[in-house]
DNA sequence: CCGAATCCCATGTGATACTG
DNA sequence: CAGTATCACATGGGATTCGG
């Protein structure tokens, strides 16, 4: 898995401007951006991260902080695969009643960029999407793809 | 929903360089990141995404190009939605044997832009990804949180 | 306090068959 | 060709309980 290779191109009969035309020498992984997404696609991993990217947690407080409030089992198979990707380190402080403290890694760090990014275009797009929605739902009255 | 407003600040407590901190103000939905991996984080949707980057395609053409072999269920439940989102449009000729065009709107290939950027980090990223797993792993022989 | 174990349900996804 | 309908199954995720 994940040996994709990806190049950049100018858009040959793409409508408009400057946009980037993906192209991938294997087709089986997409060129690995399902890397990414399996990582930040689930429903917490993305919460964890932000949490993080403002400094040292304790799972309690990481519990506390994420919005929606996360059970305790899925908070730890979160931190568990975040940690074993590489983007979060896990200090066990061997005190009783015991304390578990987590932090990004550099790597970990390197992520809050796209994470921004992704910010970034959903605010910046959010008002079309709702538009959008309305519309769809307008013109399709009951089916379910919601 | 999705009324969160967002904000970048120097890092206070954060250990390197310019890593930017996020802010939300509603934490209810962390600063709307969420919209966007709803709609990016499932199994077909940057597939689609991807393909159509290249420009227009059949339904046919869609499900033979897509790795992993999609099933018709799941492209049509895929493309629906991301013409919902106003990602997609759909195009239907009144021919016999009927036929369907998909292709990106503008803000469809804006988000191309997002997916470069993902694949960029995940290529980045590939290698100390895989050592890390192969550390975690060698260090828990049984535990599951693969 | 941190987390593992168990139970249970909602959702996502695939396979197959059928229709305009 | 481009779907819709139905069933069957795997996975995700919440609630609760128990242990170190």
């Amino acid at each position: 898995m994940s040996a994709g290779h990806m190049a950049v191109t100018s858009p040959a009969a793409a409508p408009a401007a400057a946009v980037p035309v993906i192209v991938c020498d294997t087709p089986q992984d997409e060129c690995g951006v399902r890397d990414v997404l399996d990582r930040l696609g689930d429903k917490w991993s993305v919460y964890v991260v932000v949490e993080l990217a403002s400094g040292i947690r304790r799972f309690k407080e990481l519990q506390r902080a994420i919005p929606g409030g996360i059970s305790q089992r899925m908070l730890t198979l979160t931190v568990r695969r975040l940690e074993r990707d590489g983007l979060v380190k896990r200090t066990v402080y061997p005190t009783v009643p015991p304390q578990v403290e987590y932090e990004l890694t550099e790597m970990g760090h390197s992520l809050t960029h796209l994470v921004k990014a992704l910010a970034d275009w959903s605010i910046a797009h959010r008002r079309a999407i709702a538009a959008s929605h309305e519309a769809w739902d307008a013109a399709h009255p009951d089916p379910e793809a919601r």
